[in-house]
DNA sequence: GTTCAATTTTAGATTACCCTAAAAGTCTAT
DNA sequence: ATAGACTTTTAGGGTAATCTAAAATTGAAC
């Protein structure tokens, strides 16, 4: 069995797979773990015995099929708790992430599954960042970033790529929530700053920092 | 923060200090976690230094005033969590204690109050035993054991002492679950067995195992 | 009150994880 | 092609938790 440990090494790496789309270097893991990169040497050498990770001296860590499957099974553990935590007990998409970062090694898989049967089986999480289902599969979804798109563009918000709290927070004061209908009105160049519509109600401007982050389906 | 080790050692010096009404030996609390009495000597003193028990040398454990608080919380996030994942996700009275082990860990005072809000602030677990508030105070609740009533006598079946999946797989079996309604028609002296009439229409034997273990409201 | 059995503690080692400092290896620029 | 910069690994050690085996203590019986 794992340790919470193991597990957070194996997150991290996925994430780096698939953010740089190549093996991960001892020191991004070290770096997004906040771990000395002696220690993800360690680590690393570990994971490799168990045949979780691919591992060569200097040339960088990928995951094995086996650590795909365990870090994809990870991922929907987490997204499938923090839908409980927004959905049910009324936590925001800021807060929810911390907690789902515990309780994502609960290590019983019957679990994770009744739980997703008795949220309705969503496709997605509060941050509209999709979930895996038991074999793995990410439900895919054609979407843009707000700063792909023309003037007179339509569309609907259905994720954000930053996660930060203060951005989510921003986002919520601006109404800008999962599921908020916008029209680009207009586009501008000098600082890549973008004006919508919002709702067909209010006129709002937006900096480049959140066109660059916010994922929309076109309409 | 305590580690969940630490945590699982003072649920062990709790649960012994209460069933004995004295202090915990070494040999019991290593009895009860499985773990050699050398280890429980090692992590006593550790929770000494941190004001957590109580120990001098071979005299036993206790939990300080600060302890108490601690296992009173523990045992509030096992008994919440149990509700939830049978209420809700539909596990039995024998599954949902192992679960409940992993969850009773997860570091967020606040969540276990939204919990509790969201489950309707039950008072009592599957198992029928009560769950602390959140200062820490349980419901308590006029009950006696099935073998000391007397012939005549009528109640509800409200809790069990024992614990274990046999025990109450068993009770299923037998449809005396929490809230069956019961009349003692006969006790067997030669082997304290007690003949029942069972929600006013089975009649049913049970032997002193079952009588032993099995707390009634009588009304 | 001494002896013997049971309990408890100490001693010494192991494993998982972490660290710092130094050595080794890799890459880039000239 | 080699110097210098950066990355990675090794070496050596620390802490929390575990164990076994041996020593010390406690307490019960005679």
């Amino acid at each position: 069995m794992l340790s919470q440990t193991e597990e957070n090494y194996i997150k991290a790496i996925f994430k780096i797979n698939e953010r740089e789309g190549k093996s991960a270097s001892t020191n991004a893991i070290a770096a997004l773990i906040n771990t000395a990169a002696a220690s993800v040497t360690d680590m690393v050498k570990r994971l490799a015995t168990k045949d979780i990770v691919n591992y060569e001296k200097s040339k960088g860590v990928t995951l094995t099929t086996e650590g795909g499957r365990l870090a994809t099974l990870l991922i929907r553990k987490h997204r499938i708790w923090e839908v409980f935590l927004c959905e049910k007990l009324g936590y925001t998409w800021d807060e929810c992430h911390e907690i789902a970062e515990e309780l994502e090694h609960i290590k019983d898989d019957e679990l994770i599954n009744r739980l997703e049967k008795y949220l309705g089986s969503p496709k997605f999480d509060p941050h509209g960042d999709p979930i895996p289902d038991s074999a793995g599969n990410f439900t895919l979804r054609a979407q843009v970033l707000l700063n792909e798109m023309r003037e007179g563009d339509c569309g609907v918000v259905v994720g954000v790529q930053e996660h930060s709290t203060p951005f989510l927070q921003y986002l919520d004061r601006q109404m800008l929530n999962l599921g908020a209908r916008i029209e680009v009105l207009e586009l501008f160049e000098f600082d890549e700053s973008v004006k919508l519509k919002l709702n067909g109600e209010t006129d709002l401007i937006v900096s480049s920092r959140v066109s660059q982050n916010l994922f929309i389906k076109k309409i």
